[in-house]
Parts: structure tokens; sequence; C-alpha cells
RNA sequence: GCCUGCGUGGUGGAAUGGUAGACGCGUUGGACUCAAAAUCCAAUGGUAGCGAUACCGUGUCGGUUCAAGUCCGACCGCAGGCACCA
């Protein structure tokens, strides 16, 4: 009947040569609208249908938003440092440049072949000099005010392999690559201090539109907690120690001490006789990964030092322990327990035999430990207080004594931003004997050298400081060295969408005109996954950015929805090894972009996790081609359609809202509904017609243009077409069918005039045929009537 | 263990506390055809009945209400996230 190939070229090439979807961001004469998707990691595989879902749905939004008058920034870029391209390079010799620039030429294609309204003439790379020079000036900014920083850290280190793990290239213990046993090591890294934004991230969090669990995700890795900080005095001994606690008001039971194996003061206080026992236990703990260490979580492990410490209120001397379950990474690395009424203080007292002193009153201690509220006992000032007053009480001491004060604590931890890799942004930092110094504005970007050998070496040098000449600097007379290892890729992401707005900027990062414009983000779509990395990062720098007037607002993603997974057709996850993945330029060479487009929004709601089927695509292929069919056999008339009239306005008002709000599912079964409802009729108004394809179009936009074009017979592009408008008077219902109730079920169903007033409608339904029957002989206790929706009549 | 979701026909899924199952897939029947495909039309939760209709039915048990898939409580199951957080 029609050539989807054909038309889908034909109109792809409109687009391109009459450049329709370029947005030209300095038209600020009409309201902007800038929706956003996460760029991709442009890998080997190509795009995977889920791709095709969340840039639907973008697209769908960015194509009627353009109808409705806005101006629409709608582009797409490429997250282009990463792994893969970099194994590709240490097995080959390439630069991962032209393997990261085919994939994105794959890529490109791809999306092309979609139908979806990027402007390409915004595209970004994270991996081009231009782009990384911002990334690079950025980090300098942050290292002037002291946020990026060289600091001592804890990382995985495997020996055999020379370099840094990440948690999930772990398994067991072992490398992921080899299974070569993984120790936990201190290492100078670079960190980013996002916990000092924690309070913006978490305040900021309030007024955005997100989903409410991603809202709360973030929040509780944030992790803040109101708490007290405890200067604690070794006995005998010049050294002291902190220990954050949110609960000081049961410091009388505290009686002991546990530091972290890892904290700075274990080797400095340990006694003689317990010295060896104590190095045995640090370096059991080392081979350890976090897994490993959470998985024994239910065996208490520990040992003593033999020092002793001075609880401040009591003066009583009590032991310092050191164990894997007090975290080095978290607090102060030190923890004073308080056995009665803490679980894993509990356990631990309990297997080592020491004291446990309740001081609140309820529980058993003898089975185990209380962690409810009760009134304070053994606790000298605090006895017979509850909680709240307690813990202010005994703060107001400790500051008194100096020996503590209030503190808030995060969770969150600082941002790893150094990888001993090649495929990064260099880091503008040159170091010498006596110090460091970032690179000067005009010098960046400092751009990535080519490199004869891509591998990383035995030592745990980057592979960077293979490039000699480059490494290698003299500055002022001094030597110095450049610094090898490279940001991570989450560098590049954390800014991006700044980027496009004003792409080709040479002398800002961008033009604060135009981002005043266009910030924030009005959508934003990506998977959830991201939650706690990217889109915590980014609301950092942008925070940080707006504190320096650089960046107009702190909240980059006003609105966020996140796409659900879509499973294979049995429910399980598409992956390469089962089989079962579906490719998309496969779908699209047998069904049509269209038709692809169309189904992926009819799976389900976009939030949700949806199994593919086989049979539904052509589902969907089936409702296009009943489409096409309608307009070219259907009459067009100018005449009144009072069958349609009423389905007409509101399949419009359904679709707009349904649109907006992304239930596209919804929105394609109303526009199925006007379709069977418009074969039913030999003419069809004009007015429905183009309508309905004008509400059709975001979906399927190839061949609503050609459609647009051949039967209603206009010239070019609808993409500009104003978006249909519903008549609110046309929905207004005179009469309806209500259903009538006995006890709550339902019996009959009467017409109803909508003006009928409550003792009418009554009377109707109590007369109705099978009413009568079921309230024969019985006593009617009450009728509620609600006005045009039920009757339910009481009976006993 | 904790947090967050979610449990509806054969199936994907609809349902501001107000006629549960919209729309699609599948299945069945019919029209068109020499025939098939495609298309168009119709039926389709279960049980009983020729039918009108009746009973049952949204994971389980209980509660609130004239009325519960929807609200509340307990439980069971599934998915995702976090995990010794002091």
């Amino acid at each position: 009947m029609y050539d989807f190939k054909k038309i889908e070229e034909k109109w792809q090439n409109y687009w391109e040569e009459n450049k329709t979807f370029e947005t030209d961001v300095w038209d600020f004469s009409k309201p902007k609208y800038y929706v956003l998707d996460m760029f991709p990691y442009p890998s080997g595989n190509g795009l995977h249908v889920g791709h095709v879902e969340g840039y639907t749905a973008t697209d769908v939004i960015a194509r009627m938003k353009r109808m409705q008058g806005y101006n629409v920034l709608h582009p797409m870029g490429w997250d282009a440092f990463g792994l893969p391209a970099e194994q590709y390079a240490i097995k080959t010799g390439n630069h991962p440049d032209g393997f990261t620039e085919q994939n994105i030429k794959t890529f490109k294609r791809q999306l092309k072949m979609l139908g979806l309204t990027f402007d390409w003439t915004k595209e970004i790379s994270t991996a081009d000099p231009k782009y990384y020079k911002w990334t690079q000036w950025i980090f300098k900014r942050l290292y002037q005010d002291g946020y990026a920083k060289l600091i001592d850290m804890p990382v995985n280190w495997c020996e055999e392999l020379g370099t840094v793990l990440a948690n999930d290239e772990i398994i067991d213990g072992k490398s992921e690559r080899g299974g070569y046993p993984v120790v936990r090591k201190n290492l100078k890294q670079w960190v980013m201090d996002i916990p000092s934004y924690a309070e913006k991230l978490i305040d900021g969090l309030v007024d955005l539109d997100w989903p409410e669990s991603t809202k709360e995700m973030q929040k509780n890795w944030i992790g803040k907690s109101v708490g007290a900080q405890v200067k604690f005095q070794v006995a005998d001994s010049p050294e002291t120690f902190t220990v954050f606690t949110t609960r000081c008001d049961t410091l009388f039971g505290a009686t002991y001490c546990v530091l972290s194996p890892e904290h700075e003061l274990v080797r400095k206080i340990t006694t003689e006789e317990q010295k060896e026992e104590v190095e045995e236990y640090i370096r059991f703990c080392a081979t350890k990964s976090d897994l490993e260490r959470t998985e024994l979580n239910k065996d208490k492990t520990g040992v003593f030092t033999g020092a002793y410490v001075i609880n401040p209120v009591n003066q009583k001397k009590i032991p310092i322990w050191i164990s894997d379950y007090v975290l080095v990474t978290y607090g102060t690395g030190a923890i004073m327990a308080v056995p009665a009424h803490d679980e894993r203080d509990y356990a631990f007292a309990k297997k080592f035999n020491l004291e446990i002193i309740p001081v609140l009153e309820g529980g058993d201690i003898s089975q185990e430990a209380y962690v409810g509220d009760g009134v304070h006992i053994n606790s000298s000032f605090l006895d017979g207080l509850n909680k709240q007053d307690a813990i202010d009480k005994m703060l107001a001491w400790l500051e008194e004594n100096h020996c503590g004060e209030k503190r808030i604590n995060y969770r969150l931890r600082e941002w790893i931003f150094a990888r001993q890799r090649y495929w990064g942004e260099p880091i503008p930092i040159i170091h010498y004997e006596d110090g460091m110094e970032v690179l000067d504005d005009s010098e960046l970007p400092l751009v990535l050298p080519k490199l004869k050998d891509y591998s990383p070496s035995k030592n745990g040098d980057a592979p960077l400081e293979k490039a000699v000449d480059w490494v290698n600097v003299v500055r002022n007379g001094k030597k110095g060295k450049r610094e090898t290892s490279t940001m991570p890729g989450s560098a590049g992401s954390s800014w991006y969408f700044l980027r496009y707005i004003d792409p080709h900027n040479d002398d800002v990062l961008a033009n604060y005109e135009l981002l005043k414009h266009w910030l924030p983000v009005d959508l934003y779509m990506g998977g959830p996954e991201h939650t706690v990395g990217h889109l915590l990062y980014s609301r950092f720098w942008n925070n940080y950015l707006y504190d320096k007037g650089i960046v107009p607002v702190k909240e980059p993603f006003y609105k966020l929805r996140h796409p659900g997974m879509i499973l294979g057709s049995n429910g399980e996850k598409m992956s390469k090894s089962r089989g079962n993945v579906v490719n998309p330029d496969d779908m699209i060479k047998k069904y049509g972009a269209d038709s692809l487009r169309v189904y992926e929004m009819f799976m389900g709601p976009i939030e949700a996790a949806k199994p593919w089927d086989p049979n539904g695509i052509e589902g969907s292929k089936r409702f296009v081609d009943r489409v096409v069919r309608l307009f070219e056999e259907k009459e067009i008339t100018d005449q009144e359609n009072k069958n349609l009239e009423k389905i007409y306005h509101a399949t419009v008002k359904k679709v707009t809202d349904d649109y907006e709000s992304m239930n596209f599912n919804t929105a394609i079964s109303q526009m199925m509904i006007l379709v069977n409802a418009m074969y039913k009729e030999t003419k069809i108004p004009r007015l429905y017609l183009e309508g309905f394809l004008k509400l059709f179009y975001p979906l399927a936009p190839h061949i609503s243009e050609e459609l647009w074009n051949t039967v209603l017979e206009h010239d070019g592009t609808m993409a500009y077409a104003p978006w249909p408008s519903y008549d609110e008077s046309k929905l207004v219902e005179t009469e309806k069918e209500i259903a009538v109730q006995v006890n709550g079920k339902v019996r009959a169903t009467i017409l109803v005039h909508l003006g009928d007033n409550e003792e009418a409608i009554k009377e109707v339904a109590l007369k109705a045929d099978n009413v009568v029957r079921h309230i024969e002989g019985k006593q009617i206790v009450k009728v509620i009537v609600i006005k045009g929706k039920i009757v339910n009549i009481v009976v006993k």
C-alpha cells in the first residue's frame, strides 16, 4: 500500500536539508522549552531498544512543544570517554579516537533513522579538546577554591594488575579480570569535596519535579545525621581521638571504644604485648573487600589494643578495641560502644566478654540490646530524663567541659576524581618538588598526547607516564612533572547540559545571557541507575558554578523522569549471552521507524519495566497502516458530523494531557478509539482528520508528514503547525447512562439527563426492571444518588 | 535485615473511592477470495443457563464506607536499591 522506507527516508532528508529542527538559541520571542536525554556512551554495540524508548518519549514532547509555540532546544551528544575504547586501544595499539568516532557514526545513523529531532548543530563530545577545555577550566576553579584536592584514600589495589579497581570489578576479593588478590591500600588520590555541598544538595531537592523515590534515594545516599562529636583522652598517653555519635545521651553506658583497623592511631597506642595480634588483624582486614566484610557481619571479629581511654563523663578507664565493623570511611573511623543499647555493640561485647551497662529503662539486657526509648538510669545528671532532653543536656555539658560539640555528619564521601587510565581528560596540574601548579586558562585545553602503547604499567603508573616529553616540563627554570592520572567519565557528563546551549563558544563555557534564558532543563530523561552518581555529581557542579556566578540557576534539572527497562519476551534482561537482544535496526527495516516508535510508547507506562512482545509491534504496525488507509479511503467533507464531534474533542483533550504527563500508552489507546469511530463513517470532516493527524504526528512523524502533504494537500512540513485545540462545551454531557446498585451490587443501568434533580433520578432508579425484583418485599433504608455517577439503594 | 516500588483475564496493560478488565496482542466466528494472505465486521474474565439473569472474581486475611483494585492494618510473593552508618 505504501513504501514506508521511501517515505521515512524522504522526510528525514527533508528535515535535514531544510534545517527544520535547528534551534536559534537567541530567539527569545517565544517561550523556551529545553528537553534533554542523558547522552549515551557510544559503545560498539550500537543503539539498544531501551535507548529508543527514552529518546522517543522526549521526541514526542519536543515535537508537541514546537507545535504549541515553544522554542525547543533538543540536543544530543556523546559521553565519549570510557573503558571499552581504552581496551580497544590497548589491544590494537590504535588511538581510541578512531574507534570512538566509528561508534559515534553508527549511533548517529541509527538516531537519524528513528526520526528523532535532535539539532545536530549543537552536537558535543566530551572527548573533543574544544569541549574538555572547559571541563579542565571548571576543574581549575574547583582546585583553586579547595574543592579538588589530593588526599590519602583507601582504594582497592591489585598488585598483579598494577591498578586500582572499582568495587564492581572485584569478585570475592579477587579481581574480575584474572582473579588476582585485591587489597585495600591508601593511595594519594584526586578527590572532589562533594560532602561540603551535602546540605545544598539536600535542600535543592525540595522544589524539583522528580520521582519521590529518586529524591529519597539521593537523600539517603547523602545520609545526613545530627549528633555530637566527643573527644576521648587515651589513658597514660598524650593522644586523643574523637567519635561521632547520634546518642551522646548514652555516654554513661559506653564501656569500650572501637577504632577501625585503618585508624591512624592504632599503631601509636597498641601495647607491646598486643602488637603482634593487632598487626595480624590489620593484615587480615586489608585482604577483605567491602563486600566480604559485609558478609562477615553475623560474626563479629576484633582485637584488643591493650590501651585504655577515659570516658569523659565519669573518668572511667575503658578498653580500646579494633574491629572491621567500624568503617574508616564513615564518621571519624572510631566509635564509643554502648552495648546495652546497640545491637552490633551488644554482639561484640557478648563475644569478647565486655561490660554491658544499661542506661535506659526498659528491655532485658541479659537477652538482647534494648534499642527502644526509655527514661535514663545509671546516668548521673541525666537520670530521669527522656531522650531529647538528655541529648540537649549532655551536649551542653560536653561543650562546657570542652570535650565535645554538636556535629552533623554525612554518609556521602569524597568523589574520587582520578583514574590511572589514558582515555580521559588530562588533569591540568604540574607537580614540582615543592608543590603544585595549575595551568593558566590560556594553556587550556591541555590535550591528551598520543602514545605508542596504551597499556598500564606493572607498577601502577598511569599510561600517560610513557609520554615522557609531555610529562616532563621546565617552567620558570623549575623542573616539573605533569599529573598523569586522568579525570573519571563522570567529569565531562557533569556539565554537558550547559554546553549544548552555546556549544561553539571559545571565550566562555557558555554565554551567561543564554544560560539565563534556557536554564533549567525543563525535562530530563534518563535511567534510574544514575540517581546516586551522575545526577548527584552534576547537581554538585551546577550548584558550585551557581555560587561562582557562572550559571544563573542552582538546580540544573527541573523535571526528571526515568524510562523503565525493556526486557526480553520472557521478562528477563536483554543480554548478548541470553541471545534475546532486539536490534532497533532490524525493527526499523521490518516495520519502519514510525511503527517502532508507536509500539515502544504503547508498551506500557514509560517508567515501568516491560517485556518485548514480537506480536505487539505487529499490532502497532497494523494501527499505523490503519491510519493510512483511513486517510486514503474516506471521503473528506466540510460538513459537520455529530457522531464524531464529542469523541474528537475528547481525544484532543486526553491526548494533549497524556502527552504532557507522559502517559503515552493511554494517549495511543484514545487515538485508536477515535480511529475506530472514524472507520464507521464514510465522510469525515477535514477538521477532524487534520486535528487527529497533528496528535498522531509526534509519535509517527514520517507518515504524518506524508499524509499532510498528499491527502490533506498542505505544502511542506507540519512540524510547526499549531497544536489542535478542543471545545470544552462539546464535552459537556446532557445525558448519561448510570448504574443502579442495590446493596452495592449493580442491578440495572438507567439513562438520566444531567439536569434531572435527585428525586427524579431516584424515582426512575426504583422503577428499573431488575431493581424492582431485588427490592421487592424489602425495606428501603436509604437511597444514595451521586449525580452523573451512580445510584445505590440500601435495603434490609 | 532496612528502604522503595509492585501483585488485575490466556497476555501487555486501563480504571478522579462510584458499572473492574478501556486499548492492543492472542483466540474464535463471519464477510471478501477459486483458495490463501492482507483487510473489514463481530465475540471473547470464570461457572451455570437457550436466554433474561445469578453466583464468583483485582496475591491472602481483616477493617473503614451506602460503595474498595483504589483508603487503613497484618501477612504472603516478586522486582529494584542500600547494607555493620555509630
